[in-house]
Order: structure tokens, then C-alpha cells, then sequence
DNA sequence: TTGAAAGCGCTAACAA
DNA sequence: TTGTTAGCGCTTTCAA
């Protein structure tokens, strides 16, 4: 084999000095004369020498690194890891999730470890990893809403952030969205547009977000004169949307506005319109939720309310990072507010 | 401060019997006597041990992980991490590259650090990462032809398998896919289906795989009595396909047949056909590459060749185990046969 | 089959 | 400002 990495102790003897003045300056702790400094950064290049992490980590009890962790509520192995971690990844939500992490923890030279908990097993193979200190701290994005790993995580006091507030509670810290007042926003343009026969197809309303934007919809719907509108729940795939909007004009064919919980439904129920014949937005308007890649790459370009998931991924990041140093203690949510970006279906 | 973590030395001595004793049965090593196999066990359990992973990496010299790069060639921080991340999950194929990647992993209690290298900082901070023995090996997707980082992998040493073969070559384990035969594949479709005015929208011509797709498509289409098929050059992007589309629709107005080299640009293609008030596959007839989500989301739903990006990427898991493992010393490759996928574009 | 003991490479008191 | 030294928790000879 070749020959051993250089160590701490290699550079100290090539620099003549010690290594716990190698460790100084490697760490760049102060109180080390410039020269040596020179010297010992010298002695590094010409050795190559790069600090193991396992001996570190062994005794600053640190790993430097996080773990993101994609969330369902499965119980059983109904689902192989890989068809959860693809399922997962159909939705652009994910992606801007892990940009946004990433966005953080770059300039801190860190790098998530990324897992999929969707089995019980999983979700133990998470808390194991966290206790062995592999990672410092848990990201997590829940695709249910009875997702138990926030609580496991809580009860174990590993350092956790939240995408999403949890229900029932749980004291751990949370980035999450407005929703309602989501929902809200796109009630008003579509009243603004002057829609009388309003629609709705929701996320899954087993999740806390799908409630809200309906609740937030709905009140202002109420508000503006309306106080029915129909609806049709949806899982937040693409499919779901193109299913749901079936079944919505099967009852009221007249609909001529609809609010979809994402993009992607809110693709599928375009993609139904036209098969019908329907124009859009002329027949019908349709407003979308989140501002992903499929808003802008739908055709026509889908209105829609934006969530900043980068930026609420990157807070997550910056709050797991508090945790984890210590300098925060309790829980403490971080509220983002939607907007409405508005483009050609409405 | 809640109490330190149980360690080694307290199962031992909960168990009445050594550390060493507790580290056999903790690494399953046999030659340990039932009786203390399970009386360790259950000093485990009481104590709610879990091993800590650096002292074990220390003395081990193994991490028991893998960094999962995407790499581009960018030589400048032109573009922010997280812009490179999210444009890179844009396209289903990396989902399904970390799902393939995760279906290996996962029954070894693995799980990969996403690390993103746009940059020549961020290809240092890959190699960086390795030599500090936080990863033991690397599975690189380059985005570009002229990547600089497997190159610098192989000079370092460090465990590495690519997706795609490197050009030019490098002494690098890859998987990869027969492009010349998918591109032969397409041909073949559309020939059979009596296309009369074929034109192909292909990748970024930079990118060896675009030229191989493109190669086979030409020669088969050569056979078939079509010399010269007009070609517009994409980006991987649905909008470079509407864009390449409309090129390729103003010269020649007639086309009836179109192969684009991957799903999402043939989804553009779709769109801005429609958009023209053609009908798909009655006025022209599309062909996709990759069957990837957009494939079957598209309406209509897409014709393509199949690109088996989840198995191929379990197989670069699996070589690099082999290779971390030193089971495997000499670089091999291992490459996929494409197959065509029927819908409705066709 | 089990135990004693020597490190793995590093950081952090503590001394000098 | 620098060096000495004692571990961090684990695996792994080597003896018993």
C-alpha cells in the first residue's frame, strides 16, 4: 500500500515545533507567533497534510455534520426506500429544499447527509445515527402529518428543526409558511378576477397545510360572497390534480376558477382543462401554490403563491446550527409570508 | 448538561465481563459464548448503547461513508451552490440517481453526503472532505464533459466511480449507458412509423453522451433513407427544447417526427407543437430519452427510451463498495442497455 | 473464549 | 507564546 496520511505529528516534526502548536495554527487559534505560523502553514503544504476527522470528532464530540431528513409515516417496509426517495424527488419542493440547506452549510464547509426515514426502521436507523454522533443535528421535512420521527427525535434531545409546524406539538423548533393567509391571497385574485363559480382542490387534508390554505381560501371566499365552494382533495402529485379536477366538473361543470394546493396539481388540472376544451384562463382560471420550476415551465405559465422554500430550508439550517452550539435552547418558529406571483392563467 | 453518553466501558462493566468482550459481540466477531453473548445484550439494552463512531472510524480508518457529487465544470463562483442545486434538481434524473444510490445504501445502514462541486473551491472541498477520511470514497454525476474533478480524484487516489465514461479518459471506475444504441432505438420508432421529415433536438453537443444519442440516431436514419436529418442543439432543459423547437420549426415547417435527448426537452417540444397548433403524434410524432417522471406526466404521455438510471446508480454504490473494500483494485465499467418505451407520442 | 493493554490522531488543560 | 501530557472511545494484537 502507499504510505500512511500525514499526521499532526509529521508536520510538527518537519516544522520543528510541536503538535499542539500545529493544532493552533490548523485551527487558527491566536496566541501564535506569526513566524511559526508561516512555518507550520509552510510545513502543511510540503507534508500535504490534512486534519483526520474521526480524531477530532473523538474529542471536540463534534461531527460537523447534519443530517436531512425526508420524513413519511409509514410503519411497515410497504414501500422500498429507493420508491419513497423517488417519489419524493418528483415533487420540485425537495430539490429547493436541499438548495437551500446547501445554501447554508456551504459557506461553512458542510455537507448534509441525506436520508429517507418512510419505516419504523427507518426512522431508528435516524435516531441511531444522531446518537453515534454521525451527524450534530436533524433537518426534517415530514410528508404526513403523523409522522412520528419529530417525536422520537424530541424525547431522544437530539438537536432537530422542523419544516412545517408539528401537530400535535412537539418542542422542537420549526420554519414554517402562513398558509392561510396562502390561501387567502389566492382567493382574492381570483375574486379579483371576477370568478363566480370558485373551486378547490386541496393537498391531503390529513396534512396541516392543506387545512390551512383551504381555511384561508375559504374565508375570503365567504367573505367575497361565497360561501360554498366546492372542492376535491388531491395528494400533491400531478396525477391526483388531473383526478381531482375530474371529478370536480363531473359535479359543477360550470367552474371557472380553481385553486390547487401546489403546482404540480395545479399542472394536472390545466392539463384536464384543455383535454376538455377548456381554455385557460379564458374558460377557466387556475392559481397554483408553492412558485416551484413546473409554475414556470407549465404552459401557459401558471399564477400561483409563492412559498420560499429556499430560504425557509436555509433558515431550518441556521437554527439547527444554533441548537447545536448551544447558543439556542428552546424551541423557538421562524413564520414566512406567501406572495402572490402573478403570471398567465388567471 | 444531561449525562455523557454510555460508552464501552460502562456496558462492560453493567455485563461483568470486558471491553473487548463488549466490542466482539457489538461487530458480531464470533467466538464469544452465547451465555455472555446475550448477558452483553442486555447490558446493551439497559444501558441504551450505541457506539461512537469516531473512535471506531479512528482506529478503523473507515467512515463508513460516501460523498454523492454533482459536479459541473464551472471555474469561477459564477453561479452560488444553491443555484447549481437547484437547477440540477430541476431534472428528475438526479432524483432518481439518489434514489438508485439510496436502494444500495440503505440495507448497509449507508447514507451518502450530498456535496455539490460548481467551482474549483468546491471540487478542492470535495477532495478535501476525502482526505480527511469523512467520506471513503466518491460517487461523481458530472453535468459537463470538461470536469475537471475526476481527473483530480484518480491523481489523488481516492475511491471514486463515475456516472457516464470521462472524456477524456480517466483511470476511473463508470457506469454508463449504450447512447449509441438508444439513439439507434429512436431512429428505429420512428422509421417504423412511417416518418417521412425526422429532426432530432440533441443535449448539449459537449456532453459525450449527446453525441453518442445523436450518432446512432443519424446512422439508423442513414440506413433508413434519410442522409441528413436537421439538428437543433438543446440544453437538457424544457425550455432549451421549446427554444430548439422553434428553430428547427422555422426551417423546416414539414417536420413529422422529432427525437429529443431527454424527456424534459421533449416535453418542450410537445408544448410549443401544440402551441403551433400541431397535434402529437398525428402531425408529428415525438420521442423522448430517459423515461423519467415528465415522461409519464406529459401529455400526451411520452414515447422514450428507457435510461435505467436507478439500477445504474445502485451499480456504482456497489463498485465503490467493492472498491473501498479493496475487493476491486483495477477501474471497470459497466454499461446499461437502453430499450423503447410505447406511449402515446408515437 | 476472554482480558489486558497498546494505540488510532487529535484537542485542551496545564506548565513552563 | 509554546510544549507536555492526558485522555476522547474504540478495535485489535497478544497472552492467558
Amino acid at each position: 500500500m502507499s504510505r500512511q496520511a500525514p499526521t499532526l505529528e509529521d508536520v510538527a516534526r518537519e516544522a520543528g515545533v510541536s503538535r499542539a502548536t500545529v493544532s493552533r495554527v490548523v485551527n487558527g487559534v491566536r496566541n501564535v507567533d506569526p513566524a511559526i505560523q508561516e512555518q507550520v502553514q509552510r510545513a502543511i503544504e510540503r507534508t500535504g497534510y490534512a486534519p483526520n476527522r474521526a480524531a477530532r470528532s473523538l474529542v471536540t464530540r463534534r461531527a460537523e455534520t447534519i443530517a436531512l431528513v425526508v420524513s413519511g409515516a409509514g410503519s411497515g417496509p410497504q414501500e422500498t426506500q429507493e420508491a419513497f426517495a423517488a417519489r419524493v424527488f418528483a415533487d420540485p419542493f425537495f430539490g429547493r429544499v436541499v438548495a437551500g440547506v446547501v445554501g447554508f452549510l456551504r459557506p461553512r464547509s458542510m455537507h448534509p447527509v441525506l436520508m429517507f426515514a418512510e419505516s419504523a426502521d427507518d426512522r431508528h436507523e435516524v435516531l441511531t445515527y444522531l446518537r453515534q454522533g454521525r451527524a450534530d443535528g436533524a433537518l426534517v421535512v415530514s410528508t404526513h402529518a403523523d409522522d412520528p420521527l419529530p417525536t422520537l427525535l424530541a424525547a431522544a434531545k437530539l438537536p432537530t428543526v422542523l419544516f412545517a409546524r408539528p401537530t400535535p406539538p412537539v418542542p422542537l423548533s420549526y420554519v414554517d409558511l402562513d398558509h392561510r393567509d396562502g390561501g387567502r391571497l389566492a382567493a382574492l385574485a381570483l375574486l379579483e378576477r371576477g370568478c363566480r363559480r370558485p373551486a378547490t382542490v386541496t393537498g391531503p387534508l390529513a396534512v396541516s397545510a392543506s387545512q390551512e390554505r383551504l381555511a384561508g381560501f375559504r374565508d375570503t371566499m365567504a367573505r367575497g360572497g361565497h360561501p360554498y365552494v366546492p372542492l376535491a382533495e388531491g395528494g400533491f402529485t400531478l396525477d391526483s390534480g388531473v383526478f381531482a379536477m375530474t371529478q370536480l366538473l363531473a359535479e359543477h361543470p360550470d367552474v371557472d376558477g380553481v385553486f390547487a394546493a401546489n403546482d404540480l396539481m395545479a399542472q394536472g388540472v390545466c392539463q384536464l382543462l384543455r383535454e376538455r376544451g377548456m381554455r385557460v384562463p379564458d374558460d377557466v382560471a387556475v392559481i397554483g401554490f408553492d412558485d416551484s420550476g413546473v409554475a414556470r415551465s407549465c404552459r401557459p405559465p401558471l399564477t400561483t403563491v409563492r412559498q420560499p422554500v429556499e430560504r425557509m430550508a436555509a433558515e431550518m439550517a441556521r437554527l439547527l446550527d444554533q441548537h447545536i452550539r448551544g447558543e439556542r435552547t428552546n424551541p423557538t418558529s421562524v413564520v414566512f409570508d406567501p406572495e402572490l406571483v402573478v403570471r398567465e392563467t388567471t
